[in-house]
DNA sequence: GTCTATACACAGATAGAC
DNA sequence: GTCTATCTGTGTATAGAC
């Protein structure tokens, strides 16, 4: 009935304004900052309306972290539907765009070490999933960069991957954003700099003057 | 008199004890997950006593966070007494230590974006004091290596400086130590060369094969 | 399904005896 | 100075009316 697919569509609506403005807070605040007023009050719902949607704190958060990981998965699409593109230039692309919703407010951080939401994370079969698809692009990537000598063959690709996650959320862009007086480019290019040729700079710096 | 300096010297000694405790606590579950009843019960004594030393839960962490930049630059002294030895050298001294000190579980995290703690340091004259003694020593190293070319020139300053200081605290520590089977000093190497040489590695690297 | 009002738990901070 | 016991605020979660 079409009165069943509208009141559906409604709800589905209403539930993307929660994870959206629960992923903003969460961005803003972290997990454990963020309360559930604040998010009901965001959204303009009551609380009790919320929790007729995610039965606990932590499953709204985890809902949050499953739409990044989805939007993530999404804009891999898209860079595999480029041809001839190296891998290092992929995952590049890939640091670029997490990096950029950082500084736009849109990306939570890391659950923190031994946190309670860490645990209902690693719990929640569709998060986990997620997490995996998108370990194993940037993984396919990884090792094509090293392959190519593009990334360093001596690092282990899990460290590179590991590493590639904490620079999405790298705290030094909070610092600098509200800092500094650098562009959103700017900090980025920086960023990236640091991230694959290190502080010492790529071969082209240490050849000059 | 003797004898108040022996109470005085009592004082001192539980105050340490505290404040090592919240220490070690907040490197493992960061501010706001460690509680003042933890601190106190891992100390031995009640917490009412520990508000006798501490006026604050922020008070007690300000007083951790001292402590760290007091033992930094304690080792920043004996760097500075090596004779001989490449600014370069000197930095990666220093992130080397403090990456043990987060692998022992001693280093407790940044202060969060927009935590309450973050505000209550930044008008704590002595942690300010130590920071900024920091900022200058590291400062000084830094702009040293960018002008010698050990250092990429195009990067402020200020960058590279914010950057040691993240990756003194970089999550991927934790997660490497729980996952893996990677021993600390394979791991500390291992970061040390993604921070100064980059995911793409040093030239080195690029010549072979 | 949404609201107002409330139960429940926990953590920061304090009172008062010793 | 240290303890036991308590106050107070806040945040998650729920009951019950509409």
């Amino acid at each position: 009935m079409a009165g069943v697919s509208f009141k559906l569509q409604v709800r589905q609506v209403r539930e993307d304004a929660i994870v959206a403005s629960a992923n903003r807070l969460l961005a803003e605040k972290g997990y454990d900052a963020m309360t559930v007023d604040e998010v009901a009050a965001d959204v303009g719902i009551a609380k009790t309306s919320l929790y007729k949607h995610f039965t606990s704190k932590e499953e709204l958060a985890a809902a949050a972290m499953i739409r990044v990981l989805d939007q993530a998965l999404a804009f891999l699409a898209t860079l595999e539907a480029r041809a001839k593109v190296s891998a290092l230039s992929q995952l590049k692309a890939v640091a670029r765009w997490a990096m950029q919703g950082q500084l736009a407010g849109e990306m939570p951080s890391l659950p923190a070490q031994n946190s309670a939401l860490r645990a209902a994370l690693m719990a929640n079969k569709i998060y986990i999933d997620r997490l995996i698809q998108v370990s194993d692009k940037l993984g396919a990537w990884i090792t094509a960069a090293q392959k190519s000598g593009q990334l360093n063959r001596k690092l282990p690709a899990e460290i590179v991957l590991y590493t590639m996650f904490a620079r999405a959320c790298d705290p030094v862009l909070g610092l600098l954003k509200s800092n500094a007086g650098y562009s959103d480019e700017q900090i980025i290019s920086m960023l990236l700099t640091t991230c694959f040729d290190g502080l010492a700079g790529p071969t082209a710096q240490l050849t000059l003057a």
